[in-house]
DNA sequence: GTCTATAATACGATAGAC
DNA sequence: GTCTATCGTATTATAGAC
């Protein structure tokens, strides 16, 4: 036990902002946790803010890695794009539910156009060349999608979700053209639109 | 102008909430954009908690009531659902945006464990009876998905937006049983699961 | 209904001893 | 590498005048 405090400090860290939000925890809260003082995180941390940019930095860099490296070589396979999608958001689920999806965090140097850029990156390549609006929504869904069943399904098994989870996101690019839909399943004498619209 | 003052105050802390979230946003803040003092507010609202949780309420309400009424008469027609879904999202996105996504605000009360609950309400009856995985699965990619439109599309009209996300949606669903896909456009010889998993 | 003034508390951060 | 002690600054909230 020498130089590992640095991760014991990451740990609880992240362990306080999960359950609390990056705003509400304090350097203070961290220390107790750990049993130590204040101060002493300053000597690993050269602020507060370091300590956050920290538990944030490897998400960054494997985004940045993956994107490049499908955008180089697999962006005209869109299964291989959410196989690689799925599998980097399940493995960060953590800090991305504490940390990625607060707007403090997201506000604060260029994370929030960061990620939004990788996002549409992603976007692009799944919606294929020249996309229509409509194409371009259903990568929207199709990705979007795929991220809360990174998250949502905790309690299952993820080689059961994950296939599902790819399939289910599959299935919504598959429309080459706009069709009218054939009658759906147990839809009765339901008014197409009820709506009250907005 | 005598007593809208309230909703004034409502106003200027959602605009402010949305560029730099909640706990960012301190009732000095509200108080400046407004040209009043501080104390002044705490006239029209109890406390903190009591300014944010009325910014809160119209979302909650409308969701409570919108669930109750699908449940009761709409919960086995997917499109009306996610009709009304799409189009309650899009009503308050600013606030969902502002205020919902924000880890902080979920924990408190227990905001979060309705949002949870509700979500999994509209999953419920958009997957149907007795659903498989692969069912819950791909509702959760069409409700997910859809809800991403609502935010994702702000430079694009609503009118077409709307049907765009619906059909997106409902191509998700539309997936009676399992059955091998066919090979899709553009992927080349590319090998089946390259993924590195996790 | 809004003000001035202030209390009570928490925060991030630093100085300096050990 | 961790401590005690403290600085400066923010915050929410209240008391009481007008």
């Amino acid at each position: 036990m020498a130089k590992d405090t640095k991760a014991r400090i990451q740990t609880a860290a992240l362990e306080l902002i999960a359950r609390q939000g990056v705003q509400r925890t304090s350097l203070r809260q961290i220390a107790d946790q750990l049993g130590i003082t204040k101060p002493a995180l300053y000597y690993h941390f050269a602020s507060r803010d370091d300590l956050v940019r920290s538990l944030l930095q490897p998400l960054l860099d494997e985004c940045e890695t993956m994107i490049i490296e499908l955008e180089r070589s697999g962006g005209d396979d869109p299964r291989r794009v959410l196989e690689e999608c799925f599998d980097l958001l399940y493995r960060h689920r953590n800090v991305i539910n504490s940390l990625v999806r607060d707007p403090t965090t997201l506000s604060e140097l260029d994370l929030g156009n960061r990620l939004i850029n990788w996002r549409l990156r992603v976007i692009a390549m799944v919606a294929g060349p020249r996309p229509s609006l409509a194409a371009r929504v259903r990568a929207v869904v199709a990705v979007g999608g795929l991220a809360d069943c990174t998250v949502l399904f905790d309690d299952h098994p993820v080689e059961k979700v994950r296939p599902a989870a790819l399939e289910a996101a599959l299935a919504t690019l598959d429309r080459p053209e706009p069709v009218r839909r054939p009658a759906r399943r147990r839809a009765p004498t339901s008014p197409r639109s009820s709506s009250r619209s907005r």
